[in-house]
RNA sequence: UGGGGUGUCGCCAAGCGGCAAGGCACCGGGUUUUGAUCCCGGCAUUCGCAGGUUCGAAUCCUGCCACCCCAGCCA
């Protein structure tokens, strides 16, 4: 893969912060809630803040942002790891938890009370939400707003012990009720939750919101470039003045790009977790999921995705990028690198009635057409064989490059054959095709001239093995399928699954390892199931189809 | 009617006062034992709109318009 970094406003901003001293390394980190799986729009992020580090010769973190044990477990913990492992990126040091930092956060919550700037306040949360003000009417100073330094101490202090009721008390920073920036409007810094955490046990009943947290975390770890979405612009006031009000180590800075959004898909963990505790797909890495996982089980490579994410760019405008594009970076990478092999989808017997019933062939076949370093796969042909029944017809057109009764189409790495006769059953479909073999076209044109218009794949009866094949299709039928006022779940494609019982495959496949990525010729990309093929019971995935010209329209 | 953002080809995206990169998609043509790949060619006299400054503007100024985000004790 080449390693051009890529050119965008955040590169060029710690190029000058590094080139105007005003930083030594970059440090960035990677900042998810374990709060589901990693999706498409998060390896945008990982390849940002990672690729930044290394395009720098800088660091990044993988830190959970785990301040509300509600919605977080060990499951998505594990599962993010592995993801960002996955695509190939290293984080520095150990993993880091928000909430290593609670105690240090719980201090500076003292501090910032010692300063006359934060407060515990009573109101309840509808009180507060009265209290608030609209987005064009200021807020009101909360009836505690004015509480003397040893009561908010000793309040704060009873908070923690759990001497209170969740929602009944909240710890806010004393900024400014009228501020037009709601986040100003003396945010709320601790609540009481008194849950368990997965990582801190029950060591706390008091929670920081993120606000409270995630800037902090930042200047603990001594991230310079911390990097997030448009949606937290207006939390960046916030985000400085804590970091100006509380003696925290170093002095991070905020950044935002515009999230990514695909059409055809969903992108949020919330609606991802709808569409696995529904059942609509079979789990976080259903083939069918744009979670990083789901991509994976799907045939998807780590280098392809990165790809995607360089091609996409980072800009701070909010568009919608055509999921033709994450297809063409599949599709570029395995072509590159996948091996060939032939799988017949829909068999249709094809019996060489010149071909001696007890001779078999080994032919051999280059793994792939440009790679020689690929190597050659070996190719059992006797004398009855399966092609695909779209590939045969009676009667066609000029246009239709296949097998025709009475004309000739070459198997591919094989002979050219000709079409005879069609056994058909009752109810008229044909069963079995009758043909004979050309003479002298392994690696040759038929000598009288008469050459075949089309190739298609075939696997031969004697040799090949049977296996299941899932193919796929957009999950959604909408290309916007959560704008507006579309409900999602009633935008799923019906037809997103289909699974292939009886597909033939060519017999070095089966013993395919896990996640082997193969172009099936002619069909598309394929993948061995991560966790369903075996030899004995072979399973592949569709990854996604060939480009096809033909069928178009 | 408050605040914060964004508007360059169907989509993504360079460009930062000197006369519109690139990718995806699409449309032609060539090669081909994958109707794939590959190759060649086409695809914005125009940069949300309207004024203004300038020899010269997508790039500067002014005013509009459109869209996105913010009223969780979510992140």
């Amino acid at each position: 893969m080449d390693n051009k970094p890529a050119n965008n406003f955040l590169y060029n901003i710690v190029a000058e912060d590094l080139a105007a001293g005003r930083v030594n390394q970059v440090v960035t980190r990677f900042p998810p809630e374990p709060n589901g799986y990693l999706h498409v729009g998060h390896a945008k992020s990982i390849c940002l803040n990672f690729g930044l580090a290394e395009a720098f010769g800088g660091e990044c973190n993988l830190r959970f942002d785990d301040t509300n044990p509600e919605k977080e477990s060990p499951e998505y913990v594990a599962s993010i790891e592995e993801d960002v492992r996955w695509l190939g990126y290293q984080w520095a040091g150990e993993v880091r938890y928000a909430s290593n930092y609670f105690q240090q956060f719980y201090d500076w919550a003292v501090h910032l009370v010692e300063q006359g700037d934060a407060y515990v306040c009573d109101l309840n949360a509808e009180q507060a939400r009265e209290y608030r003000g609209t987005l064009t009417e200021p807020g009101k100073n909360s009836p505690y707003r004015e509480r003397d330094v040893a009561e908010n101490l000793d309040l704060l202090a009873r908070m923690k012990a759990g001497e209170f009721e969740e929602g009944s008390r909240v710890l806010r920073a004393r900024i400014d009720m009228a501020s037009p920036n709601m986040n100003l409007r003396d945010p709320i810094l601790y609540r009481i939750r008194k849950v368990a955490h997965h990582q801190t046990g029950s060591e706390w009943c008091i929670y920081p919101t993120y606000d409270f947290a995630h800037g902090q975390e930042d200047a603990i770890e001594g991230i310079t470039h911390s990097i997030c979405t448009l949606e937290f612009e207006d939390h960046r006031p916030l985000y400085d003045w804590l970091i100006e009000h509380l003696p925290v180590p170093s002095r991070p800075r905020q950044y935002e790009f515009g999230r990514l959004n695909l059409n055809y898909t969903v992108t949020s963990k919330r609606k991802l977790k709808q569409l696995v505790d529904e059942g609509v797909v079979a789990g976080w890495d259903d083939p069918r999921m744009p979670t990083i996982s789901g991509m994976r089980r799907r045939g998807f490579t780590p280098r392809a995705i990165r790809k995607f994410c360089e091609m996409i760019g980072v800009t701070r405008s909010d568009g919608v990028v055509d999921v033709a594009m994450l297809e063409h970076a599949i599709r570029d990478d395995l072509n590159e690198n996948a091996p060939r092999a032939m799988c017949v989808l829909r068999p249709l017997k094809v019996v060489l009635t010149d071909y001696p019933a007890d001779q078999v062939e080994q032919l051999a076949a280059p793994a792939h057409p440009s790679r020689e370093d690929l190597g050659e796969r070996a190719l059992p042909f006797g004398r009855e064989l399966y092609i695909d029944a779209e590939d045969f017809r009676e009667e066609a057109n000029k246009k239709f490059k296949r097998l025709v009764l009475g004309k000739r189409v070459r198997l591919r790495n094989a002979y050219v054959i000709e079409a005879d006769e069609v056994v058909k059953d009752a109810d008229g479909n044909v069963v079995e095709v009758r043909a004979h073999t050309i003479p002298g076209t392994l690696g040759n044109d038929p000598e009288d001239g008469v050459k075949p218009k089309g190739v298609i794949q075939w696997v031969s009866a004697a040799g090949g093995r049977q296996a299941t094949v899932r193919l796929y299709d957009r999950l959604f039928t909408h290309e916007s399928p959560d704008k507006g006022d579309n409900d999602f779940m009633t935008l799923v494609n019906p037809d997103s699954l289909q699974v292939v019982a009886g597909a033939w495959i060519e017999p070095g496949l089966a013993a395919a390892k896990p996640e082997q990525n193969f172009q099936f010729e002619r069909e598309g990309y394929f993948v061995a199931d991560r966790r369903e093929h075996s030899e004995a019971a072979p399973v592949f995935n569709m990854t996604i189809g060939l480009r096809d010209t033909w069928n178009k329209g």
